[in-house]
RNA sequence: GCUGAUAUAGCUCAGUCGGUAGAGCGCAUCCUUGGUAAGGAUGAGGUCACCAGUUCAAAUCUGGUUAUCAGCUCCA
């Protein structure tokens, strides 16, 4: 007998070799039915996995994460399934399947091109392929006899995966109907499971992520275990897509990026409102954290970018030019400028930690293939600052500034993850000063209790980094806040500051930013707010809608009683009815619209009606005014 | 940069078999003065992304270029 605990604590005593599938029966036969995978001692396995000793488990549904990766995964294992029965002329490769967030994908080397019509015929298949209601059957086998299976059926990935999983690696294959791929699982018992499936793009993708290898067919697909959870799904998605900055950029009249300037936005007027408003609470916010600021050039000098490091390590994402027959450079950072300025007094301990902050416009040459909208675009501003400090001042100086990044994304509400970044290849400086670096950072992080993820090689090249990423509308992240630690540009500017002692020594330095830029943290608010601004942030924060002509005196008194407190109000003084006016005012999404007719000119009173909401409320100008007022003052996300 | 797709009026899109372009919204003018999501009429607007080619004839077919979209790579 084994005794097996439930997430519940209960202890069941069962017989040492019953499955997984056998013990969930005799639990419940509407449990059994929606179970997908078991865990076992936290391991996610098929529910056909025999028990044979003293385990914690956990039956997975579709609701847990893991049960809906085992599904997912199985649906790509169908898809390749369907690939290989429907092409079979094409030479069909298998690179990777794998689960994802939301879905799945297979990646695929053959030589048809598949189009989007393909997919439907893909997707019909699959769904034969699940009515056929296929066993996944497990099998463990040796190292050799999975090369001479793969080898024998020319699956040339599966051979290269199989040479470098490790020594000790147990490999398993899984086979449903005449289909076997190499696999470690888990998966759901049968094909039939996977209810409703759909395909959604094909792309390349490069085989193992490597720029030099063979690109391959990607195909992208989600599945569920019932047809209105995927439907839920994918009407989630087009709602999300209306969302999109670069559709309601265009829309709102905030932005546009035209073929004469790729990656170089337009800002206009709307988004200009937007811009100054994050770059004055900015300020406000850094003058209560002890900043200074500072501007540096957006041209300087090659010697400068050879000093720093930049012409040899960044060269790649820079633009040139020539002044006086003499090489210069557009900047790609600001941090060369900030050493100038440092360098242009002499500083004492006493003057540590200080911090320069600098709204700086960076060029940088990214990718024609990886613009997008304002996420990523090749000139930004970043709201940049660098920190100069001593040694022991470094942790407590990151504390303050995890402590403002908080401070700001929570004014926005935007939930953030926090990454760091390790030394990467093409670096400068010592392994000592690497690890010294990435330990004050990690132990910040620590200290403070912040989740984070690691990515190892991910650094800038001149120091380790904290990131923190954003979500977009749907859900793909995308880097804003970043701290970077730096101890090399010190040196190599040869900065100092005079110790207590009196002699010189060497300060470290912060590189972050917490916007990371302008642009692309305009983008998220545009989606995270789905283009409906709070009040402070509104392009236009009221509009005046007068109800016939006899009014549109009283409206622009009014509208100038407002513009001179310092509001941006607007009259909607087109020859149109009201109704009109108020679905073109929500339509634009503006916080307040004031209808003005005969009872309010007589009263001295507004009709409000607050973006989204159907009731209006009749007020004095005054107390609307004062309403105004508090919530630009208090940043509230409502009206 | 790579793979695939797309590019028609300010915006969103239609355009069959190759025969010189159409709708709705928006805009302008006029009528209408109307109380909370679209009142009516009239009108202006396009070198069909750009450059070549095939053809009697190209928005339509072919090639190239540019940009955009999805993803890979890269990154704030």
């Amino acid at each position: 007998m084994i005794k097996l605990t439930m997430p519940d604590g209960a202890v069941r005593e069962v017989e040492a070799g019953i499955s997984g599938l056998e013990l969930v029966k005799s639990i419940s036969n509407s449990l059994a039915k929606k179970v997908l995978a078991i865990s076992i001692d936290g391991e996610t396995k098929d529910i056909t996995t025999i028990l044979d000793k003293d385990a914690s488990i956990k039956f997975l549904t579709f609701e847990d994460e893991e049960g809906r990766w085992a599904l997912r995964h199985t649906g790509s294992h169908i898809l390749a399934q369907a690939i290989k029965r429907l092409y079979k002329s094409e030479n069909v490769q298998l690179a990777i399947g794998p689960a994802i967030d939301n879905g799945f994908y297979y990646d695929i080397d053959m030589e048809k091109r598949l189009t989007e019509e393909d997919l439907k015929d893909i997707e019909k298949e699959m769904n034969k392929i699940v009515k056929e209601n296929l066993k996944l059957e497990r099998k463990e086998v040796s190292r050799q006899e999975a090369l001479d299976m793969f080898k024998a059926a020319g699956e040339g990935y599966k051979v290269e995966l199989i040479n470098d999983l490790p020594e000790d690696a147990t490999i398993s294959l899984y086979t449903q109907g005449e289909f076997t791929d190499l696999c470690a699982g888990p998966h759901v018992i049968s094909t039939g499971k996977v209810k409703a499936i759909k395909l959604q793009s094909v792309a390349g993708a490069y085989w193992r992520g490597d720029v030099k290898n063979k690109m391959l067919q990607r195909v992208y697909g989600t599945a569920f275990e019932k047809k209105d959870e995927l439907d839920a799904y994918l009407h989630m998605l087009e709602e999300a897509a209306k969302r999109d900055h670069r559709k309601l950029g265009k829309e709102l009249d905030l932005f546009s990026i035209h073929e004469e300037g790729p990656g170089f936005p337009f800002f206009h007027p709307n988004g200009m409102v937007i811009r100054n408003e994050l770059i004055n609470y900015w300020r406000e916010v850094h003058r209560r954290y002890g900043y200074q600021e500072i501007k540096t050039p957006m041209i300087l000098n090659r010697q400068l970018w050879e000093r720093s490091g930049h012409w040899a390590h960044y060269k790649e994402n820079m633009y040139f030019t020539e002044i006086d027959g003499e090489d210069y450079a557009v900047k790609p950072m600001n941090c060369p400028g900030g050493m100038i300025v440092y360098k242009t007094q002499q500083h004492s301990y006493r003057d540590l930690p200080l911090r320069a902050g600098e709204l700086g416009l960076v060029h940088r040459h990214e990718l024609s293939g990886a613009l997008h909208g304002l996420f990523r675009v090749r000139n930004f501003t970043q709201d940049d600052a660098h920190i100069f400090m001593t040694p022991e001042q470094i942790e407590g100086e990151i504390q303050k500034v995890i402590d403002l990044f908080d401070e700001v994304y929570s004014t926005f509400g935007l939930e953030y993850h926090a990454e760091l970044s390790t030394r990467p290849e093409d670096s400068m400086g010592s392994d000592e000063m690497w690890e010294l670096a990435t330990n004050g950072l990690r132990n910040a992080l620590e200290h403070r209790g912040l989740e984070y993820i690691v990515n190892e090689g991910d650094g800038a090249f001149y120091g380790p980094k904290i990131d923190f990423h954003l979500k977009d509308s749907i859900g793909r992240t995308w880097q804003c806040g970043t701290i970077q630690l730096d101890m090399q540009l010190p040196e190599k500017f040869d900065l100092t500051y005079v110790g207590e002692d009196g002699q010189k020594h060497r300060p470290v330095m912060i590189h972050r930013v917490v916007y990371g830029s302008i642009e692309r943290f305009i983008g998220i608010l545009i989606e995270n707010y789905a283009g409906a601004f709070p009040t402070w942030l509104a392009p236009v924060q009221a509009k005046i809608l007068p109800i016939t002509d006899k009014h549109m005196d009283y409206a622009f008194e009014l509208k100038k009683k407002m513009f001179d407190m310092g509001y941006r109000v607007e009259v909607d003084d087109r020859n149109e009815k009201v109704g009109y006016k108020m679905r073109d005012g929500q339509v634009k999404k503006i916080p307040y619209l004031l209808v003005v007719g005969d009872q309010e000119v007589a009263d001295g009173t507004v009709n409000v009606r607050c973006h989204g909401q159907k009731e209006t409320r009749t007020m004095k100008v005054d107390e609307f005014i004062a309403l105004l007022q508090e919530k630009i003052a208090t940043k509230s996300a409502e009206y």
